[in-house]
Formats: structure tokens, C-alpha cells, sequence
DNA sequence: GTCTATATAGGGATAGAC
DNA sequence: GTCTATCCCTATATAGAC
């Protein structure tokens, strides 16, 4: 299988162009309030030649999903795939402090428009991604568990989540290695999986 | 001081009526893709009425804002106010994790509706507020601190965040009490402060 | 693949009656 | 305090030329 995004591929330099933009625009200022106008306009050309490589500005945003989902989700699907003992969930985050360390601002794009990324989710619930968001709920819903160890879940997650998306570019300053090792630090004190 | 959230007061019960539908509505929504029309639909009379209480769509979410501002984030200004050595950053985050139990859905509004938010703040930066977030910003970038200390400050205050906020509504079946106790746990756990 | 021009719709906001 | 009617603007999206 190719590694078409979500839509039959055309050009696929300006499309990534306009893509790249589009995460930018969207990230700082958010989806609604980010016009075609204002993305074609950066690019040099007209907003229109947009609709050539898109058929919605919609599909902009879930293009830009799509790749998250891709590269990003993808490898988390393993870890969470089993029924989860502490040490599984452990090594789930680990694998999400990766993720996040190497795809921030996707991360970040999210985390800022997370109400028109629901509205996509809501609309295209028949689609192939079958949403690794309801799992996370599922697991911190599980009734099977108890509390305490649901809240541990829940709050490791928030941490790597909160601490590096949630808190803006603090950090821009720190190597991923340092970041990853003192984040997976902190997953095992709130886990307490031994070091 | 009277209670006056933002402007001048006027009717009082159809003003808090009107926040609340639309504390509702921009939170499942969001902000933008929330319509006028929409909230006043929902209160039973015409988009134009709203004029009356208030002055424009923003002032609307701004005034949510100030609710949260008001009730809600008035509270941690104590603990933040001094340099933060970690027991300070503890007894903070517990005045945060009361807030959240206790205005979780002003919080769950701001979570999904931060870009919009920021530019709120943007345009009125001469105003009242002198900004929690800015604040803790320059708590987990102060470079006197060491690296874990920051990170271990920002994970913390992202696992209540995130376990609370980000996450949904799950634990909405537990009591607010027992829920402090077990974030209270989680801090004492990432800040490394004694139990 | 990109352009100009245009269709169409919806939203925020105001005026003025009641 | 709430209404109807309207203004105005911006945005998405399409048609068709180049």
C-alpha cells in the first residue's frame, strides 16, 4: 500500500506546502478563524489553486489528522492494544513520549482546535480510524480498575500531554534526549514502575 | 465592591442566562462555530436581544472568562505570588486541584477554546488582568530552577490538567472528594514532597 | 496547476418600533 | 427588554479561461 494521506494524491510538493502552512495558520491562530485567502496568500499564489489540491478547507484539517494518525498513532497501537497492567500502560506512555518529542506540533495543532477536530471526528465516523481517543476513554473509564490506578493512568498521560503541549514552548531550549528521560522518569514516580 | 463581572450591569438573570447557554454551546461547539442565533434560540427570543446585554460575541466569552478569572483563579494568586520552591509549587497545585473540581466546566471551555481565548488576550492586554498564564510560563522557564524541577512543576500541573480537563468526563461518577485525595497523591508523588 | 470572476450563504452588528 | 428588518462584510466554494 502507498502512503496516500487521505484523499487521491495530485501534486504532492504544493500539497505538502500548503499543508505545512495550514499547520501554522491553524496552530496560531486557529482553524476558523485561518482563511484560504490567508493560506494561498503566503504561499504566492491565488485562493482558489487551493481548491486544486483540496476539496474543502475541512479536508486541509483532516489531511493534517490524517498525518498524525499515520506516523504518529500508529506506533501507539501495540501498546495499548492489550488489556493494560500498570507496567503495559507504562510502556504505552513511553512509546507517547516519543511520539510527542518527534511530532509536537501536530500534538500542539490539536490540543488548539481540539472543538473543530471533533466536529471532523463526529461527521466522519463511518471512516477507517477507528480512534485511539474513545480507546484512552475506555481504559480511564474501565470499571474493572480500580480508581486509584485509573487516576495514575489518566494523570501520567496528562503530565506528558500537559507538560509538553498543553504548556506552550517552554523547553524549546532542551534536547529530546534530556526531555524524553526525565519524562519517562516522571511516568515511572506517578506509575510507580520501578526505574 | 459589587459583584460586576466585566461591564456594567444590566438585567442580571437573562445576562447569567445567556452565559450559561453559552458556557454550553462554545464548549461542544466551540467558540466560532457557535452562532447568535443559536444561543438565543435556546433562551426563547431573538438574536438582537443579546445585544442588549451585551456589547459584542466576544464580550460574551471574555465575560467567561472573567468568571473563571474571578472565582476561580483569584484563589491561587497567594500561592503563586512568592518564588516557588517545591513545597510552594504543592500547596499551589492543591488550590489548583480544588479549583478545577470545583469549575470544571469554565475550565473544560478554556481547554477547548484556546486559541480564541488568546486572542482575546491579545487585544486586551492594557486590561485588568495581569495573566495567570504568563505566569506560570516564567515559573517553568526560569532558568535558576533546574531542568527536573521545571519539568517535574509542568508535568504536575499537567496530570491535573490533563486528568481532569483534558480527558473528558470520565470520573464523573466519583466524588469530588475522593477525586483531591487522589491528585493530591499524584503531586506529592511528581513533586517528590512527603505525603 | 493557477488565474479571475462570481455565486451563495451566514454571521455579527445596528436602527428603530413596541 | 425584546422584536423585525436590514446592512455589511467575509468566507467557502464553483465556473470557466489560460
Amino acid at each position: 500500500m502507498s502512503t496516500s494521506p487521505s484523499l487521491e494524491r495530485t501534486s504532492g510538493d504544493t500539497r505538502d506546502r500548503i499543508l505545512d502552512i495550514a499547520l501554522e495558520l491553524f496552530t496560531v491562530k486557529g482553524y476558523e478563524k485561518t482563511s484560504l485567502r490567508e493560506i494561498a496568500e503566503r504561499l504566492g499564489f491565488s485562493k482558489a489553486a487551493i481548491y486544486y489540491h483540496f476539496k474543502s478547507k475541512e479536508d486541509i484539517l483532516f489531511a493534517l489528522h490524517m498525518r498524525l494518525h499515520a506516523f504518529g498513532l500508529g506506533a501507539l497501537d501495540g501498546p495499548l492494544s492489550t488489556n493494560n497492567s500498570p507496567t503495559e500502560w507504562t510502556a504505552f506512555l513511553y512509546q507517547l513520549i516519543d511520539q510527542v518529542l518527534e511530532h509536537r506540533a501536530l500534538f500542539i495543532l490539536h490540543e488548539r482546535n481540539r472543538a473543530a477536530l471533533d466536529a471532523l471526528h463526529n461527521e466522519r465516523h463511518g471512516a477507517e480510524h477507528d480512534d485511539l481517543e474513545a480507546r484512552l476513554q475506555a481504559a480511564f473509564s474501565d470499571q474493572k480498575v480500580k480508581l486509584e490506578d485509573r487516576v495514575r493512568m489518566a494523570s501520567a498521560f496528562g503530565a506528558i500531554l500537559g507538560g509538553l503541549v498543553l504548556v506552550g514552548n517552554v523547553f524549546a531550549d532542551t534536547s529530546s534526549d534530556d526531555l524524553r528521560a526525565q519524562f519517562r522518569m516522571i511516568v515511572n514516580d506517578i506509575m510507580r514502575t520501578g526505574a
